[in-house]
DNA sequence: TTTCTTGGTTCAATATTTTAAACGATTATA
DNA sequence: TATAATCGTTTAAAATATTGAACCAAGAAA
């Protein structure tokens, strides 16, 4: 497989989650979710509705994007549901050998 | 400022960039460009159109958001205006800078 | 049990993004 | 000078994403 082939590969896997951290109000989610303080308890729903200023629904959806790409996951407390960053960085990762490899070849070609 | 306060910033810069790359036909373009066969002259709109299978119109308009996210820049020949990958890496280490700081955050407090 | 809090889901409305048709401008070619 | 090729823009339509109102379910509290 070509490394062109590889590449397009890596971008369609990157996709999701790409789309997830561009949007603004996702990323005033995850800001809210890395704060040292709530870092490891999570935020509740109605918690990210007040940070957010979002209503709940709007702010469920995004949740469920987030969760889709494994940023966030939640944990259940009666009838509240904290939400919290997961500790799993392979998309991070992911991500970053996209650009790796889209940078090398952008400089790798530089001066042939 | 606050380290969060600094996340936030740089969320909020990189979000034209996450957003311009999210998009798969937009992906399709970069692809194209990112071969070593054109990386340096570059491709024609006509060329791009033919390549995604897009009209041209749509292809202009993918163009002009990777260009104001300065991934793309174009030089004019006669009519043909020949599209190729700007050596710029400024978004891309400004996207990797900030996947860097909130793996840090993430990892940093993942143990108190 | 009844009431309240929390939060997910559905569905319709709204907003945004993406697209193509039509047009105009520029340059090359006949 | 015509004619053809290339490409950007505008505008309206289509597709998609986002939002809120209304509803339902589960668990906690009275």
């Amino acid at each position: 497989m070509s490394n062109l082939t590889k590449l397009k590969h890596e971008f369609t896997k990157s996709s999701d989650f790409l789309v997830a951290l561009g949007d603004q109000k996702r990323q005033a989610i995850i800001v809210a979710l890395l704060d040292p303080q709530v870092i490891h308890r999570g935020l509740q729903v109605t918690d990210l509705v007040d940070v957010t200023g979002l209503s709940r629904p709007a702010v469920s959806h995004h949740l469920k994007i987030l969760k889709n790409v494994q940023l966030v996951d939640y944990r259940r407390e009666g009838t509240k549901n904290f939400y919290y960053l997961t500790h799993q960085t392979k998309a991070i990762d992911q991500l970053k050998t996209l650009l790796d490899h889209v940078m090398e070849t952008m400089i790798c070609n530089q001066n042939l």
